[in-house]
This record gives structure tokens, sequence and C-alpha cells, in this order.
DNA sequence: TTAATTATGCTTATAATTTACGCAAAAATA
DNA sequence: TATTTTTGCGTAAATTATAAGCATAATTAA
């Protein structure tokens, strides 16, 4: 049986940072083709005998050298038939977090540059990249809500004070400081070290740490991991 | 610009109902190929020139006739490079519910049958369909109670003991009947009619209306609706 | 040196929501 | 007429969310 179909199949990531109390994106700037020059998500096309996330997974490799904490399918975007001007491409994005700021472009790679850059001071971006951004926003601040996710947008160990701080600027609400700290002490998946932070002033803070173990026994026994505050 | 890929993508529905206290699958039986009497999702491939959502359209109509409530993207399977025998494809599957029972195959589908199934008595599927009805399974399990999906799988009219027992039978538990009407009326979404519903015992019931607009209205003033039971 | 400032971490009162369940009403059935 | 079945309303107790108050430990300004 022969299907004659001339579609191709790419994937995209988006790849979330956060430093500073500032939301990031990770883009790169192509070396050759109509695209050269633009500002784009990492992503490529899918070889013959590589799973998706393989794919993905190369690509984030060759365009940023960079070490995800987290990554899960997003969206495949092929309702617009000419959203790549040469032929027809569907897009399967994913959406991914990391908590390092380091990028190592591959020398062999189809990216000129890698850069970060603030959620709200992008360029122009290619093709249909700027409305996958936005699906990958939402879902960022939905799942946010509901899955630890924040964690893999910090380092290892880290202050109160930036947690709280990366759920108000990806939520964008403010949130009462005492009862965020009650609310996630109280689950008993964050636990404090000997440590303390290097702030310049002010009160010394511990720094804290995910039980990412005991996170995964409690959902077990059915925990939910719900943030919410009105 | 030449890529060589030679990958095909195909569309794949799941289509749920609900009639008599049971969750039932749509599930289509092949004319031809290597998929010949067995069972299967809905679905096909993709014309070079068709969205992804007018091609699931597009096979729901050829295969089933059914006109669906609701539909929406579901997942792209595309990692087991072998799910297909024959060559390479990728599905991007998608959810869809209906409230009616009524099936009409078009005499030129692929289709030789066209069924509907409880959840519960399913037969050998084709290819990794059973994996993908479970992931459909997940998402109409959680959705129930962050969206007012059920109201799609109910005649435009209900009772108010059918909408209880489809989330009973969906979230598989039990819902206090009394606590469930109520926190279901304080939302203001679901109006009662002047009409009653035919049941045989029993004190007669009001027939109720899901009003769509008014939900849409309370939505963009910040409502969320959420039945989330113990 | 001392007072003001900044940020941390603990605590408590009140409001709102969830959970559990009693009970009368309206029909069919025995 | 009594019993059964299902509907629809109401209320008390338990839990959770919200809104603050305040002592502590450091830095910075006076």
């Amino acid at each position: 049986m022969k299907i004659d179909q001339n579609i191709k199949i790419a994937v995209d990531a988006i790849v979330f940072g956060y430093t500073e109390n500032k939301l990031n994106v990770l883009l790169i700037k192509q070396k050759y083709g109509i695209l050269k020059n633009q500002w784009a998500l990492v992503g490529g096309f899918v070889k013959d005998k590589e799973s998706l996330n393989d794919a993905v997974n190369r690509e984030l490799q060759e365009e940023s050298g960079i070490k995800v904490n987290y990554l899960e399918q997003l969206y495949t975007f092929g309702d617009n038939i000419v959203r790549d001007p040469r032929f027809r491409v569907v897009s399967v994005a994913y959406f991914a977090l990391v908590n390092s700021t380091k990028l190592v472009l591959k020398a062999d790679s189809d990216a000129e540059d890698a850069k970060w850059f603030s959620i709200n001071e992008l360029p122009n971006l290619a093709f249909d990249h700027q409305s996958i951004l936005e699906t990958a926003r939402n879902r960022l601040q939905s799942k946010l809500t509901y899955q630890p996710i924040g964690f893999d947008l910090l380092p290892k160990e880290f202050l109160f004070s930036e947690l709280e701080n990366l759920y108000c600027t990806i939520l964008e609400k403010e949130i009462d400081r005492r009862n965020f700290r009650k609310k996630i002490l109280s689950f008993g998946i964050v636990e404090e070290t000997e440590k303390f932070g290097n702030k310049i002033k002010g009160r010394p803070a511990k720094l804290y740490r995910f039980n990412k173990l005991k996170y995964n026994q409690l959902v077990d026994n059915g925990f939910l991991f719900d943030i919410n505050f009105a």
C-alpha cells in the first residue's frame, strides 16, 4: 500500500528558564536557509528512524547543548498548512524547563547563535513561533498550579523567596508570602537544609530543597499538588 | 531545500459516548488492508492540502457519519517507530464527545462496520490503539473535573440524576447526590426547564439544561468550573 | 553606636468552603 | 393505605483559605 503524502514532520522546543526574577525563553538564530538571521525556537526535522522524543533531545543538544530538567509534549501545530513557506510542515512542539543558563552550541549545528530572551522582550519570531510560545506560556501557567514543575526552574537548593517570586512572576499575581510558605511546607515535599543563601541585606534565609522521592510517594497515596491563591 | 524524510501523518479519533449509565467508545472495522477485520479507532492519513482538524472531521464523517459535540487534540503518538508494521506513521490523536448513538457509515468509506463498545468490554485493538485509548480515558477523567464537558455527553435536556451518574461512572467514585446538586447549581450554569423526565418509578424529576452562553460569560469574569469530591 | 530598614519565619483569628447527613415531598407499587 | 423509590431542600460540623500581627536577624543610614 502506497500513501501519497508530502508532509514533513518537525519538532520544536519551547525552553523556559528563570533567572533574576525573570522568565526567559531560549531562542536560536539560524545559520542557513530562508530563516537566516531570524530568531526561532529550537527545532528541526525528525529523522526516519528516530522517535519524536529523541528528535527533540537531539535538537536541544545540537543547538544549545543544554540539559533540561523537564520535557513534555505540548501540542502539534498542523492546521495552518502554509506555516512554512517552503512546503507543508507539521510541528510537534515540546515544552521544556531548565535551571541552568549555560549554553554550549555545537560547532556543526544549524544554529549560528543561541540566546536567552526575557518573555517580555521578545524579538520577532520565525513562522508561527510566536503563537506556539503563547501556548507554551499558558501551559506553564496552568501546570505550575497543579504540578511541582516550579522546582525544575530553580537550582537544587533555593530560597523560599525565590520560589515565591517565581510563582508571582509566572502567574502574574501577588501571593501572600506567609500563606504561600505555609501551604508549600504543609505538603511536606520541601525540606530545609543547613545552609544559608547569600543575600545582601535583611535577615539571612535558609536554603530549601525539593524532595522528589517524597513527592512521588505522596502521589502514590493520592496526594494532589495544588497551589491556587485568589 | 530538500528534506529526506519518509514518515506519514495520520489522525485518529477517540470518540466517547454515554448511554444507559455506561461510557462507550466508537470503533470501526476496516474493510481493506492488513487491518481487515480488526477493530480500530476512527482515523486515516492526512491529505496534503488539509489541516489536521479537517482531516479528523473528514474521517469522522466518512467512517461514522457522527456529529461530535466536542473535539480537541489529545496527543501525538510518534515515539514507537514501528507502531504500524507497513511504514513509519506518526498519529495525531483527537478526543471527541458525542451525545448521539446514531451511526451512519458512508458507503464509500474504508470502514466495513462501526460500533459502540462499552469501555469495560473492549475487543482487541489494532496498532497501539489500546494505549491511545487509555490516554484518552485519562484526559476525560481529569478534564471532567475542570471543564463542563460532561454536558457534551448528555442530551440537551437531562435529569440531574443522569448528570450525577455520568460523573460517578467516569470518575469511578461515589459522589454524594445532594452535595453534587448543590455545587452544580451554585455555579448558575445549569437551569431547570418546565418539563419532566419519564422515569418509571419514584418522584418525577425535572429536566435541566446547560446554559453555555452563561458559562462563557462567567468564564470571561474569571469563573473556574471545578467539580472535585474527596 | 544607635535607629531605621529589609527580609525571614512563626502564629492566630476570621471567613469561606467542603463534607456528612437528616428529612419532607411526589409519585408508583404492594 | 402502607411501603418503596427517587427527588429536592436544608443544616451542622470539619476542614481549608484568607488576612494579618509580630519577633528575629541581619544590613544600612544617621
